[in-house]
DNA sequence: TGTACATCAGTGAACGCGCGTTCACTGATGTAC
DNA sequence: TGTACATCAGTGAACGCGCGTTCACTGATGTAC
């Protein structure tokens, strides 16, 4: 009882993604907040009302935005967290590894980085939401390992919550220096290296 | 040869004044970059050909409203600074002066931390200026202060990079905890202040 | 397999509306003598 | 102090334009028999 998409259902779901892939590159320069609904549909090339078929509002479509960013940052957090070392190696695999999302998907990381205190409220409560559940995950994992022993799970929360947010932080910093030449954005890796690792020596000396 | 300003001067500051706050006020729901300029001279009872005796365009109203906002955050940083005590207490001597300032000038920190990284590039720029500027301060501070004693000064500069993201975060946080009961306002600020104290040690052991 | 009907993603015309910007203006305030 | 002129913050009409949303539609795809 395999279920393969009809054609309707996979040319829908194509012009669907087409819009958010449009809305993306148009958010390079604007907020969610005033992106109009004919602007995306004119840079896909389809009637403005062929939007209402995929989303309510432009509001709608930020939040499935949400989740493909955020879904496409999730394995990344996945790979951090099962990686195994020092804690200097975890820090540079950390810096690496995010460095490498951003080339890969910066309108993502954009989006993300300008939408989590933007004006629309819809939008920003999806992103909290899924970052509570990182921080969750990240907590999660954080009780099976030796270095938080003997912490509360309220303190591996605090811990988790600040790792979400300069794992943001350092996204956002490589961001900005994506269009900079090569030498200005090793100094941006070394920045976020020595933030991560001045965060992780406070981590190993909490319980002193 | 003291200069007082004219009645015509004094008229035209007020309008100023009236256009930044009508623009603060609106900005609550949504993002600079979808702000008219007729909403804000309605808002302020003036006809839209006034705006332009004031600003050029609501990107320009932004880079003045950054310089209010950033403006009235600068004496909490001088606060913070001059304060002594061991590191505990300026822990909570920190997070306590920020929960106040947010309390006194939400539309401050609310525009700050929305359009940090907004959709409008200039107010992005000044921003990022200013805040370049405090962590040059902080860098200036700390410089002076026993515990950064051998300490490089690029060192000194990523501490103080540090301090003020988390200072926006922190401010950031408690503005989302505004309208909540005290009980969650009080949540956050021991979740703010363990943050803090988790940095502050990995400073005391930055050099081990 | 073929036929008859149902579904529904995308169309295109139409609407009323608020936008940013221009322009010549008004009249209170400022200045020179 | 009084007068004549200059300045300029704020006005109000007008403009062309793109917006979000509605509606009845089309025609390819899907389904039942």
């Amino acid at each position: 009882m395999s279920h393969t998409l009809g054609i309707r259902q996979v040319q829908k779901l194509k012009t669907r993604q087409a819009l958010m892939d449009a809305a993306l590159g148009l958010l390079e320069e604007q907020s969610l907040s005033s992106l109009g609904l004919r602007e995306v549909t004119r840079a896909v090339g389809v009637a403005p009302t062929a939007f209402y078929r995929h989303f309510r509002s432009t509001a709608d479509l930020g939040v499935a935005l949400v989740e493909a960013a955020l879904g496409s940052l999730h394995p990344v957090l996945g790979d951090l967290m099962s990686a195994v070392g020092d804690s200097d190696e975890l820090v540079e695999r950390a810096v690496d590894l995010i460095a490498r999302h951003v080339d890969a998907y910066p309108a993502h990381v954009r989006f993300i980085a300008r939408e989590r205190h933007g004006g629309v409220q819809p939008v920003r409560a999806a992103i909290q939401g899924q970052l509570a559940r990182f921080a969750e995950e990240v907590r999660a994992e954080l009780a099976k390992r030796p270095e938080t022993a003997g912490w509360t799970d309220d303190d591996r929360l605090m811990l988790a919550g600040l790792y979400v947010d300069q794992m943001l932080m350092t996204a956002s910093l490589f961001l900005e220096a994506l269009d900079e030449p090569e030498e200005e954005r090793a100094r941006a890796m070394r920045l976020a290296s020595r933030r991560m690792r001045l965060i992780s020596i406070g981590c190993r000396h909490w319980l002193d």
